[in-house]
DNA sequence: CTTATCCGTAAGCTTCCACTAACCGTAAGC
DNA sequence: GCTTACGGTTAGTGGAAGCTTACGGATAAG
């Protein structure tokens, strides 16, 4: 259950901002705090924990680091999600068909 | 973005292992709680969080209450997740040819 | 070499969350 | 009606997570 890292670290709010910043185009550690209500070191605490969950990429660029949006992570969910998405959908429509039975 | 919600739920490691449990078939609450190392009103209370969620329904059955899998949470996750998952690979396939040039 | 910019890290504080224990309500059986 | 089983709810507590401030390291420019 690695997947255990990515949802807690989706969990916050602040840290989907960055993710879906992150998923218009890269961006760099100053320029996401510019837009977000929380200091810079608060954003780089934050993508330490989507870098630790494979969600986002960082490369160095001089001086500064650009991130950009890790499709391992992303994939790991929907590779969870997907095992209880069809088990899901068919214990759904055997309850309706008990419920119609009755 | 009311997925929020449905992140901040599946955060909780004790709550993935109830969606998994929950996945593979129905169960009650204190079958549920005879499964998890926590206490029966835990596992009530993470219950209520992922029925907020829109993750799990349940169904009262005399006494006891069957809880199982909602699709309606898991969509929601599944859908935001695709926003950012062409994008994502479109940005990596961007970055490597950008590399092939140098 | 010095300065400036950009970023990560450590310490401290505050706030929130998960857990247990105790209680109350409800449905089934005698 | 009484008892038992099953669950939801509340109060209280311990631990974890996020934020800011301050500091240190690395690179580019003068």
């Amino acid at each position: 259950m690695t997947n255990a890292l990515a949802f807690a670290a989706l969990a916050e709010p602040t840290r989907q901002a960055i993710v879906e910043h992150l998923g218009a185009r890269p961006m760099a550690v100053g320029e996401l705090a510019a837009l977000l209500p929380v200091s810079r070191p608060a954003v780089s605490q934050h993508l330490k924990v989507l870098k630790d969950a494979s969600l986002v990429r960082d490369e160095a660029r001089g001086t500064r680091r650009i991130y950009s949006i890790d499709p391992a992570g992303l994939g790991q969910i929907r590779a969870w999600l997907d095992r209880f998405w069809d088990g899901a959908l068919a214990q759904y429509a055997e309850a309706a068909e008990r419920e119609e039975q009755e």
